[in-house]
DNA sequence: TTGAAAGCGCTAACAT
DNA sequence: ATGTTAGCGCTTTCAA
């Protein structure tokens, strides 16, 4: 069995509680047998079992994220701020992927609520009243989200479209598709809504899974649609478009200007470089840590995205 | 506070250790006792507390998974196919993030070492002594690496790396740089002996940071090195030293072949689309944790790699 | 089949 | 400043 605080008390010649004292509250002990202690605890490789302090202090020192799909490169960037974060501050982080299923979801938080001091909801698909139920058992922190009476991280992605329109707009296209993400997600819906306020004609293609098949599926609608702009839900889906476009000979940008969310990699070095709106996965997963740690008033906090225009836009053909 | 296993054994009139063999030995159970049980622990909630379970039976069902960097869609995806395949065996997983730093690695194993049942390191930079040390405290398999004694999966980058020089040769490159990775990596080193056993005359260029800006630095070296053909210790190297090339007015493939390593995204985009040795990347998450909750003997099980040739690749010019 | 009791490693009053 | 004690939620002998 590995060495336990009892050890550490025998081999220094104090108590048990003298020792934990010396991790958990070292100015309650003396600096001399601190001194000691610390030694030995190091000589014999002493770490205290964070399990067993949970169990007394009711604190974990662990935090759960969970996420739509580990693998796409707006969730990856956001959980590696997170995970930085919480390491700052001695927490480790349990990830978990919910391969879109708001089952899954459910089931992970529930799985996580005794075992951490709280848990971030990355873009959740959850109705809004289960999450809010599940905010009764454990912490809850959501990103990408608007969730009643729960803190908040918001990417304002809502500015990002209506940025995106209006530069499609002002490069001549009057007819604009709006390719959207999947039915539960909020982003999808802040998008649309920003469509619908402004002035453009913005018709509405989805729900698509958001990745590249999502994008690749929407070809056909898109075509049809007489549209030439069109705003992706994400880069991914942008990128499974184009792809699908060139292959039924549609050229982007010359016959239709696309934009995608979230600036991820492959939109930076594909033919055509891809337009889209950067969001601040970083700052929002640091921030959401945060917020977690330091439990504070149920708010919103809104990060700005911004528009990065880069070769898949194009004026109008007349 | 939350529901325990004596708000169930109260509500349901048994005793608590009845309650505790309900769900961890249900066929010491009465059947009808187990029903009641059921019933009544669903009826309040009640979830077992995992920390405290580990308390007594020394199994805390939870994994640890390090990697160099998160953000690395090589290593995104292979986390997801490793969190999936231990949620099938309702394991939680912790994944952190070493930046890259030895230092960091070393003390991440430790910090969870007492929280986890294993840990899963991916591609570490770690002294092999040091792991071999580590390896006393948790068990460990690593992935990427060869470290006596410990169970490990490889994936053949070596028959990548040969498979690649030779594509190269036939192509009629007669001089080929190898831009080398970080000076810890095993894959690194696997790719440099595969070089030096074959025929073809190879220059060696690193070490480099396994990220873009790696690429883009080994630029300068590259042109000078006066090599026609580049194998890249990953695809973010290539892509780097690509548009590095870019800018200097050399074209790929015309001027010069360029081939990556992992088949990530990006490289699936670009212009020219990469040519790069596949890595099966989940098949080694789902393999790793196999290999962690079945303890097996300490081995080595190897995974294939494969040669996808797309744009950059092309005959030199004579 | 069930209950009683001890104990996992640690912390937190309370005494001293 | 340090020791004593009880107990966190659970499992696991051992008895009944």
């Amino acid at each position: 069995m590995a060495v336990t605080i009892r050890d550490v008390a025998r081999a220094s010649g104090v108590h048990v509680s003298t020792v934990s004292r010396t991790f958990s509250a070292p100015h309650l002990v003396n600096a001399e047998t601190r001194t000691r202690v610390l030694a030995v605890a190091d000589d014999l490789g002493y770490r205290p079992n964070r399990a067993a302090r949970a169990l007394t202090t009711g604190r974990t020192h662990n935090l759960g994220l969970i996420v739509a799909d580990i693998a796409n490169p707006f969730f990856s960037s956001l959980i590696k701020a997170a995970q930085a974060q919480a390491r700052l501050r001695d927490y480790h982080v349990f990830v978990a992927d919910t391969d879109e299923d708001p089952q899954v979801e459910e089931e992970l938080i529930q799985a996580f609520a005794k075992q951490v001091d709280g848990v971030l909801l990355c873009g959740p698909r959850l109705a809004n009243s289960t999450i809010e139920r599940l905010g009764e058992q454990v912490p809850l922190v959501v990103v990408n989200r608007r969730v009643n009476d729960l803190p908040t991280v918001l990417m304002d992605v809502g500015r990002g479209a209506r940025q995106a329109i209006e530069h499609l707009v002002a490069l001549g296209h009057r007819r604009i598709a709006l390719v959207t993400g999947p039915s539960g997600s909020w982003t999808s819906k802040e998008m649309q809504a920003a469509a619908t306020a402004g002035e453009a004609d913005v018709v509405f293609l989805g729900p698509n899974p958001p990745t590249e098949l999502g994008g690749r599926s929407a070809v056909t609608d898109v075509i049809a649609s007489g549209a030439t702009g069109v705003l992706a839900y994400n880069d991914l889906v942008a990128i499974g478009l184009m792809e699908g476009l060139a292959e039924r000979d549609t050229q982007v940008p010359r016959d239709i200007s696309v934009i995608g969310v979230d600036d991820i990699l492959p939109g930076r070095f594909g033919s055509p470089r891809l337009t889209t709106i950067a969001m601040p996965t970083a700052a929002a997963g640091r921030m959401a840590v945060d917020m977690l740690l330091n439990p504070v008033a149920p708010g919103v906090t809104t990060l700005e995205t911004s528009l990065v225009v880069r070769e898949s836009t194009a004026e109008a053909r007349r």
